[in-house]
Order: C-alpha cells, then sequence, then structure tokens
DNA sequence: TACAATGTAGACAAGTTGGTCTACTTGTGT
DNA sequence: ACACAAGTAGACCAACTTGTCTACATTGTA
C-alpha cells in the first residue's frame, strides 16, 4: 500500500533530521512505525534509498516552506527581512511542519557521508543550489553580490542557531544585511 | 606509553574528521594504527572519551592556526582580509597540518550528536566561542556588530565551501564583509 | 468460487559494534 | 637479582547492523 510506504517514509525522516542518519538504524524505524522488515525492503531496495527519499521528502517540505516565506515581495529589502523573519520562527520552533529545530537536515546529513560524489551528498548539493534559486527568482532587482552574501548568512545563521544554540541569529544575521541594502 | 596514546589520538582525529565519527568503529582506529584494544581502553575510557580527546586536539590545532592567522592586524580591515584568505587556503587544502578540508570538525560532530547537552556537543559550542573570542581579541577596534557578521559569514563560508563545494565561498564572504567596512 | 498477484510478517543470517577478560611482556626501584 | 607495577596483546562477548528468506494474508478479477 502507499500509506505503508509514506508512513515509513515520514518516520524515517523525522527519526534521521532528530537523532542523526547513522545513529538510526532499520530497525528503529521499523518499530517505531510498527511495519515488517519485508515491506520496507519491498519500497526500499537499501537504507540508504530510504534516506534518499527522506532527503527528497524534506526536500519538498523545506522549499515550499521557504519560497511561500518570500514569494510576493515588493522589494529585495522586504524579501530580506520577511526571510530572516521566517528563519527565525524556524530555530525558535515555531514552524511546526518543519519539526524541531536541529539544523539544517541537508549540512547534518552531508557531515554524515564523507563521498561527495555519492548520490546523498550531491542530494544536499543540490537542496542548497535550488534554495539559492528560489532566492533568486523573488528578487525583485537583480543583484549577485546580494544573493551571495544571503545564501552564506543564511548558512552561518543555521549553523550559529544549531551549534552555539544562538536563538538570536537570525536577528543578528539580518542587522549584517541591513548594512548592505543602506547604499 | 604517552607515544601509544598519542598515535591513537592522532589516528582517530584523521579518521573521525575524514570519515565522520559514527562511521569510524573502534576497531577501524585500531587497525589503521595498529594498537590493541585493551591500549586504547588503557588511555580512554570508552569511544566518547576518545572522540572528546580527539576534539581538544583538533581545537588546539585549529585555533593556533588560526590565531596566527590574525594576530597582530593593524587594522580590522587588516584582520578581516587576513581571516578570509586564510579560509580560503583552508578550504582548498592549502594548510597541511588542518588535513584535507571535509568541512568544520566542530559542526559535522554537532551534527552527528543529538544530545546538545551533552559534553561533546558542548564542546563544539565552546570551540565556536573560543574562535570568536580570538577574534574579539585581535580586533583593533571593538565593533560587535562586525564580531557578529565575521562569525556568521565564516561558518556560512564555511558551509557553502563544504556542502556546495563552493571553493570561492571564502572570497564571496570576504566581499560582503567589505561592503561593511566601507562606512 | 477460484486464481494469481501483490503485500506482509518476522525468523534468520552474516558481519560489525563497543567493551571486557585473562595472560603475557616490559620496565623500574631496591 | 628480584618484586611489583604498568603497559600490551588479542580472543571473546552480547548486542546490534543491514539485508534475505520462506510462509502467509489480502486483494482484485474472471
Amino acid at each position: 500500500m502507499i500509506d505503508k510506504r509514506q508512513h515509513l517514509l515520514e518516520t524515517a525522516l523525522q527519526l534521521f533530521y532528530a537523532n542523526g542518519i547513522q545513529a538510526v538504524g532499520i530497525n528503529e524505524v521499523l518499530k517505531t512505525s510498527g511495519i515488517a522488515k519485508k515491506t520496507l525492503y519491498h519500497h526500499f531496495s537499501s537504507k540508504d534509498a530510504l534516506v534518499l527519499a527522506a532527503l527528497e521528502a524534506r526536500d519538498e517540505r523545506f522549499c515550499a516552506w521557504f519560497e511561500s516565506l518570500i514569494e510576493g515581495s515588493l522589494s529585495n529589502a522586504e524579501l530580506v527581512e520577511r526571510m530572516f523573519k521566517g528563519l527565525s520562527q524556524w530555530f525558535n520552533n515555531e514552524i511546526e511542519k518543519l519539526d524541531a529545530f536541529r539544523g539544517c537536515f541537508f549540512i547534518n546529513t552531508s557531515a554524515e557521508f564523507c563521498d561527495s560524489t555519492g548520490p546523498i551528498s550531491s542530494y544536499c548539493k543540490e537542496h542548497k543550489l535550488k534554495i539559492r534559486q528560489i532566492i533568486a527568482k523573488h528578487m525583485v532587482t537583480s543583484d549577485d553580490n546580494l544573493l551571495d552574501a544571503l545564501c552564506t548568512l543564511k548558512e552561518g545563521s543555521i549553523v550559529m542557531a544549531y551549534v552555539c544554540q544562538d536563538k538570536q541569529a537570525a536577528e543578528k544575521a539580518f542587522n549584517t544585511v541591513k548594512c548592505l541594502l543602506d547604499d
């Protein structure tokens, strides 16, 4: 049934994001979801395939949220403000559909998989590129330097929020980027 | 012997940084170093203790490199330039003692350990704080906003360099921060 | 009602994990 | 020379890893 596949995927995504991928065994996904092993291997050829599917699910959810955050901005200044307000909400667990904040799933996953040419690391890279293109798409006047700055400050604030547990990381990054707009 | 302890630590640090901590078993450290299990457990009480010792070794090495990079700057502008030049060299594997670039060991380790209150995650956070204080110490005129910006852009550029494999990440971040100084 | 295809269950296998144990070697102080 | 402590070796253990297998249930269709 598609239901079981979906349930499996949902469970895996939650566990992987909350605990890290290597720390979560197939058996834990099975036990939590209440689904049997053969069923999992019927839908996914391996753990890596399940991981990839979980990355896809997170990618879709995250990109949808992120795009809804900034679309329809009337100026780059508004876009920037909306973007960092949204990040702040994410860091402070105000966005339910993104689950309890534990950093960026794609940064975390990259950290766990050292083969940078493999499908998992490649997918993480692709996700970051996608987010960049979403920002570019909704910028009112195109500005490559600003785009670079936004991407770097976004990643930086995620790391500060997660590793340093600085819940004001988004506000600080916003503060920095405001200086760039004031010219 | 202290030699064996040191050898063990060195081997563990290299393997952990290159492959991720969960991906490297005790047995692999043993096999690579050619040292027996009992000896390892004589020097370290558990794998976590070895991990912590590896973090300490990396912390010491990284901080020493980073401080030597920026100390003696005659202006904040010079400090910033030296800092991002240095990061660029790191990203492009020009700093031998930091090993082949695979992102920040502390960000990567945080990603693997979900208990944010545990000693491993806490150590990662402490390391980041330490780097921040090193920057603050060598700033010629103190400027908290600039300090925040530098820290965030540094983390951001590390992520861009590793996850996105953007070897120009440091130059882009430097470009951004230059705009902040021009006022 | 009968048949075939699909989905499901969980015991099982083969290998790996972190960690312990007994036995042995080495070095040092007297 | 001797005793004692410190360091070392690797077999061993129980629990866990991913993945396979046979057997059974459920479903839609003729």
